[in-house]
RNA sequence: GCUCCUAUCGUCUAGUGGCCUAGGACAUCAGGUUUUCAUCCUGGAAACCCGGGUUCGAUUCCCGGUGGGAGCGCCA
């Protein structure tokens, strides 16, 4: 029975990276009809915070990355506690009282000596009778894993064979105290807990696994496979961060990039189905999947790809959806109709771009009436405009986009489409970029479109 | 500095020794449809980091170099 999980800390909203991270495992874990884990890493007191676990319990949900179990470290400390007096019980592990000065003053001269910075094991050799003189004054400690000078090695199922020599690494810290964990450590007991058999994650903790591998031997435990994913890079290559823009789904969301674009865009990092097919909803990843198909190498993100995803999705959206979809994102008071929404959808890029879209349906901007001019010249653009205003006066109340295209087309002579269809289409927007004026017309009705006419001829003069 | 990871168009990638005159997508450029914008259609330009091997034959395998990245916390 293959188990994942995500481990997300909650110490910012959740992050681009992470999202991915989780969704990788979770496609592995329902390709493989496996339990999907969420566990939350709030080890740390200060930086977590309940309203970044929120955030990613929310994001997860509605990118639809649904959870089988879920659990949070804080309330798991008993655990810790138990296997931490175990390892010291058994010589494993040992209380260190080296003050925060020693140890930087360890680190420089050994830094200034060009060697790799390791602590050098002081502590382990202190007596019985010494730690309980300690420990009774009050000293402060942490507990430090013994770390045996060894090679090891792990068959990383996206990279292969990764050896390390944990003789550079030293004793590692892997509690503050008997009630505060360190990351490595918590991690390590949960996973064992947890019977979690495949550990997929970032690159960035392949240099943590050698350490935790020495954990699960210290605590007789078989390791489980590991799997470190590339990581998703800003267009300088660094490691994707806030510099080069949004990086929490949050954000995204909020911009109005639809959930499954940004799944779908995320997959694609790193990540590429045997076929050339792009588009692909979540079951169609899981259909897909194969975690020997994951690049090794970091992956830039490109918000233009993003983009062209979202509309791909945006346009898929038939007028019902589409107009549900858009209500957030503008203001409560614009009724709109079938009409707008068709023409603004091959011009939409995010849900957040329609208030600007739709904009020149409830408003009609102040213009220059000369822009009514085809060419910047006037051939009778204000006795064009009545012409076109009296068609329009015949048509029913409500106007169908196709019927309102044929009734005006009629009326347009062939080698005059500019003369007629400009003046009445910046008569209509009062902008010079708009959508057609069969879209103005059928999105606007009768009544306003005429009204903006009269407006238009005003200006005219005549 | 030390350790580890990594390397195909600008970007995401296909490619597992001959099918590669290196394929697709985004972006870009040109043309077409469209009164404008967007959509849409057609076409173009654009890449195997370098040097050694191995092999009849390397983008593909091996080694070295170089470039890029990550990690080196009483953070996760």
């Amino acid at each position: 029975m293959i188990r994942v999980r995500m481990a997300p800390s909650p110490t910012g909203y959740f992050h681009i990276g992470s999202s991915r991270t989780a969704l990788f495992n979770w496609l592995f874990a329902r390709k493989n009809k496996g339990v999907f884990i969420l566990r939350i890493e709030d080890t740390d007191k200060e930086r977590s915070k309940k309203e970044y676990e929120d955030d990613i319990l929310k994001s997860m949900k509605t990118l639809g990355l649904e959870w089988d179990e879920f659990y949070r470290q804080s309330e798991r400390s008993g655990i810790y506690r138990e296997y931490l007096e175990k390892l010291i019980a058994e010589d494993k592990a040992y209380y260190c009282f080296c003050t925060r000065e020693d140890l930087e003053a360890e680190r420089e001269s050994q830094t200034a000596a060009g060697v790799a910075p390791k602590y050098s094991g002081k502590c382990c050799v202190l007596t019985e009778k010494e730690i309980k003189t300690n420990l009774e004054a009050g000293k402060p400690y942490v507990i430090r894993l013994k770390i045996p000078a060894e090679k090891v090695s792990f068959d990383d199922m996206i990279r292969g064979p990764i050896e390390f020599d944990l003789g550079l690494v030293g004793d590692i810290v892997i509690a503050k105290n008997l009630d505060e964990p360190l990351y490595n450590f918590s991690v390590v007991v949960d996973d064992i807990l947890m019977d979690i058999t495949h550990v997929i994650r970032g690159e960035d903790h392949i240099p943590n696994t050698p350490k935790q591998i020495a954990l699960y031997r210290a605590l007789g435990r078989p390791e489980p496979t590991f799997g470190h994913l590339p990581l998703i890079l800003s267009p300088d290559r660094s490691k994707m961060s806030k510099r080069y823009g949004d990086v929490s789904i949050k954000e995204y969301l909020s911009k109005g990039y639809l959930p499954e674009a940004i799944v779908n865009f995320v997959a694609l990092l790193g990540w590429h189905p045997k076929n050339d097919k792009e588009i692909m909803v979540l079951d169609e990843l899981v259909d897909e999947f194969d975690i020997d198909r994951v690049q090794k190498a970091g992956a830039v993100f490109d918000i233009e790809k993003l983009n062209w995803i979202n509309r791909q999705y945006l346009n898929a959206l038939d007028e019902e959806n589409l107009t549900e979809k858009i209500r957030g994102f503008i203001p409560a008071d614009w009724k709109t109709n079938a009409a707008m929404i068709e023409a603004i959808k091959p011009r939409l890029e995010r849900l957040g771009d329609a208030a600007e879209l739709l904009h020149v349906y409830f408003e009609l901007p102040d213009y220059d009436g000369t822009l009514l001019f085809w060419k910047g010249e006037d051939r009778d653009t204000a006795g064009i405009l009545k012409k076109l205003a009296n068609e329009i006066e015949t048509a029913g109340d409500r106007f169908d986009l196709e019927e309102i295209t044929a009734k005006i087309m009629s009326l347009v002579p062939q080698d005059k489409k500019g003369d007629y269809l400009w003046p009445l289409r910046v008569s209509l927007s009062g902008s010079k970029t708009s959508p057609t004026p069969f879209e103005l017309l059928a999105g606007l009705g009768k009544e306003e479109s005429l009204r903006r006419i009269k407006i238009a001829i005003e200006k005219l003069g005549k």
